[in-house]
DNA sequence: ATAGATTGTGGGTAGTTGTGGGTAATAATC
DNA sequence: GATTATTACCCACAACTACCCACAATCTAT
């Protein structure tokens, strides 16, 4: 199938084992380009989630983050907290990933996940917590949206 | 026949077959220009129903919202909203796609749907639902419609 | 009008995928 | 150094999906 590498898109309902393990959908995997070698970097999401990044995007990240000056405390900070979680790891052969207990508290995972493709990143999200940001969000000025709009014609 | 490639227009009745397939009619089969290789993306609609997009349409949207910046909340809430749903595939040898639980329940579908030509997608309504819709939108204030006029000549 | 091709619908089967658990190797603790 | 905990790798199985074949209805063209 011609989909775009790295990309990806969908909902996903997985379990977290009790070893802590959760399976990257077979799609998912699929879709990672083959220089990535398996290879995914796990970390904090802005929201409460999980995000996990092909390892070739993550270095690209990690890169962009090198020009930043350290002279500045904002950069400093962003640049701490930006890698502080970051886990690179392999999945196995069935597929899964092991997770870190610091991230499973983090995201509040409790067994039932949801795994969401966002285009260049996947996050891993408690179903009851993505709920409530969701309802939360619900309630965003639309103008937001409309600002968007324009820049992108679905 | 000289149509415009990637271009869908009229209405067709379907059934969706115990195992979540539909057929996609062959004249938008047809008119799927040879790069998307028989494939499509489903996703939500923004009214209840399921969208229809050739893969090549959805992939400039995917890399639109690529450039979108985590780093602001709107964004993040925007992305997922619009690729959480979404799935590549490619119709099988019948010309059918499988559609998706959570797709088959956020659009009502049962049995007998109608698949609409909407330009550059494709929707596939509960025709019951579509007739709700409708009567509903009767009421439109015509002033919108005059807003539009100044976009579109017809 | 008739023969042939195309199209929509149904179902069977083999392979894939998600999930659980076991065992050996490694690391941590006392 | 011995014991325990943790991690990495392997096997097993049930559920699901993709692919194949079949057939009837419809359309096309001669």
């Amino acid at each position: 199938m011609i989909t775009n590498l790295n990309t990806f898109t969908g909902e996903f309902s997985y379990t977290v084992d009790t070893k802590g393990r959760v399976n990257i959908p077979a799609k998912f995997r699929k879709a990672l380009s083959a220089d990535n070698e398996d290879t995914f970097v796990i970390t904090r999401g802005m929201d409460p989630c999980v995000w996990i990044y092909p390892i070739v995007v993550w270095q690209k990240i990690e890169n962009d983050l090198k020009n930043l000056s350290s002279l500045s405390a904002i950069n400093r900070t962003f640049v701490r907290n930006t890698v502080r979680y970051a886990t690179p790891l392999i999945y196995d052969g069935q597929g899964r990933i092991q997770l870190t207990t610091n991230l499973i508290n983090y995201a509040g995972l409790d067994k039932k996940t949801l795994i969401i493709g966002m285009v260049n990143k996947i996050e891993i999200w408690n179903p009851e917590r993505l709920k409530e940001i969701d309802k939360k969000n619900m309630k965003i000025d639309s103008t937001a949206y409309d600002d968007l709009a324009e820049k992108i014609i679905i």
